[in-house]
DNA sequence: TATGAATGAGTGTTCATTCAT
DNA sequence: TATGAATGAACACTCATTCAT
């Protein structure tokens, strides 16, 4: 009765994570069952419990992480463009939330489609980053704007229009299709740059 | 929400229809059971049975007649436009769009989330209406390309980023707000114009 | 798939109480799975959800309903001697107190040894009418030792053992073994009085 | 309760009985886990099996172990009124029986309600040390009635009888309560005796 | 058309137990 | 002797669906 397959520990955390961020993304949350999850394991259902501690705490612990990469790369990438004006700024900010959606387009797609499955502390703490998230982008139209270089009739309605924009690549983005990931880049750089840049007065 | 005593046949279907949305808009469909929707309908739940065929044809004629009344109503408006440049057709479907996103926020919502628990024909039949839908966009911005009034880089890629910018505002947009259903048009319009009419040529 | 047992609904409902209080009886209340109980009542398992809410109900129920009838009986019983003296008080309540605790063994078992599986609200809702009980029997104690027949040492103390030594007949009276019902009773009416009437001065 | 860094055999199997004795009283055999037991202790799951062989073995030990403490701490106290009469070997056994009842109340409350989740092999045997202890009070009580002192209708049942009554202490006695353990059995042995020296002849 | 009782498969989770390390 | 990861069966409970009344 003991185990069949050789896997031991960290190991077999690992596959779970990499198993569960597949069927949510495919099923979704409430959709995918532990059984589908352990199969593809490998193990059964009840040695999922030797790593999570519920379903639901497997689902925070993949977006939580996924929250973490993002800020992390995100403090990189900026790091690069710091004392820089708006315009510099921006264009990074595009090339890097295009990139990371592009990359991690399950993790993304999860953490913004299952959020309501998290319980209220999960989901409170996961929603309050996010907004941290957005706020870096609010923050850059600003500068723009007192710069005089912007024009966004509202930061904010702007930003979540920028981001909604760039976040949507995740759905439609085909890795080998007829566009590269730089095309698109500049495609939307061009779009939010000549908007941003002249809206209003064309 | 309890049951109005003597309710017969279509009145009962509008309960389970308005409910339904409801509860599919704040649980999911996958999370929304049987039981909760008749409760809320205020009947036993085998007597859904006598309204609808099954859980999945509930939510396929959701999203089916919320498409439905997508397609008659911009068929209205965009008649209203008919013969009109590309300037004002696109600022034409900017307002329909981000109103119908507004007031339809629920259909809306559900109809592009819970597409995935669709079965494979209704999946298709539901995908194949929007593709169509957005090749309106894109019909409008090749317009303008044409024209020489529009500079998209690539018109699918642009209708993506401004159908996802347009569409955002269901998650964001509060009716009572900062900013009215027409400031949010203005902003997004200027925005958009600015973006096609001046991108890459600053 | 329809009901295979014609078996309608306040039958069915009997039928898991009764089932249930045997199998509680025998097994105890955790050792108790709902499989066994719906396999002897002869559905499957999910069909006792229309009927019982959770398996904790079920238990509260028996033990309340064992309560009740306890009560409704007492009552009748000493309702036949109110007005009369300590010592027809007490011999008609050893009578009853044996008989119910021969006639219902299995109630007054489970009422007994799974009180510890009630949640907290009903727990103390049973204690507290186990003590009601109690307190009739004090009562009677008490009052005959005012009138200077009965010398009890502490008439709680008393209480809880007479009530101990009856109760206890569940546990090995035998329907049809060598002693009847009445020369039980008759036995223990001896015993008690005896040590009541003559405690400490013999 | 945490786990002393470094104990060994005997020591390890002794927290293991004494948290065992604990939650067993609290939560009845069926309701313990093994995982709780074990936390008691300060020890993974696993780490149980090396000290004893299954969960039933656990009960059937501690259960053994109580009565084999009971047999002989009865022996000793018997062998102190060897060779006396009924009347102060009663009191000897009151006396005995009230104080292990109160000392050991967690053993002997499992002792007698989880007999039940024994295997029959072992519940036959303990079932069996009880008869043979009911006898010792049996046999007091036949010397009795043949030196014409007591009368109990019948031995057995008087013996049930007297035997519920003084086990029932281990419910309801407290430590530093209103009264001392020697109360209680002063105003048992009155009650006792007077029962079985005037039953039936008032 | 509504009800209530049924089905059978399914849910997440816990369990005692095993065993390589 | 302790650990941690495994097993497989079991648990209480929920689900969409059916259908006689």
């Amino acid at each position: 009765m003991a185990r069949t397959i050789g896997s031991h520990g960290p190991r077999t955390m690992e596959a779970i994570r990499k198993a569960g961020l597949n069927l949510i993304y495919e099923h979704g949350f409430e959709a995918m069952s532990l059984r589908q999850l352990a199969a593809e394991v490998g193990i059964q259902v009840g040695s999922l419990y030797n790593h999570i501690s519920t379903k639901q705490d497997l689902l925070y612990d993949l977006i939580r992480a996924h929250m973490d990469d993002l800020f992390r790369q995100f403090g990189e990438v900026m790091a690069g463009v710091a004392g820089q004006g708006p315009v510099e700024r921006i264009k990074a900010f595009i090339a890097f939330h295009v990139t990371y959606h592009i990359v991690r387009k399950r993790e993304v797609f999860i953490g913004a489609s299952e959020l309501r499955s998290l319980e209220p502390n999960h989901y409170e703490e996961i929603v309050a980053l996010r907004r941290q998230y957005e706020r870096h982008l609010i923050d850059i139209l600003r500068q723009g704007e007192a710069a005089g270089l912007f024009h966004c009739g509202d930061a904010s309605v702007a930003a979540y229009g920028i981001l909604a924009m760039l976040t949507g690549v995740c759905n439609w983005f085909r890795p080998h299709g007829r566009l590269s990931k730089e095309q698109v880049i500049a495609i939307y750089s061009d779009l939010v740059l000549g908007g941003l840049m002249n809206a209003g007065h064309p």
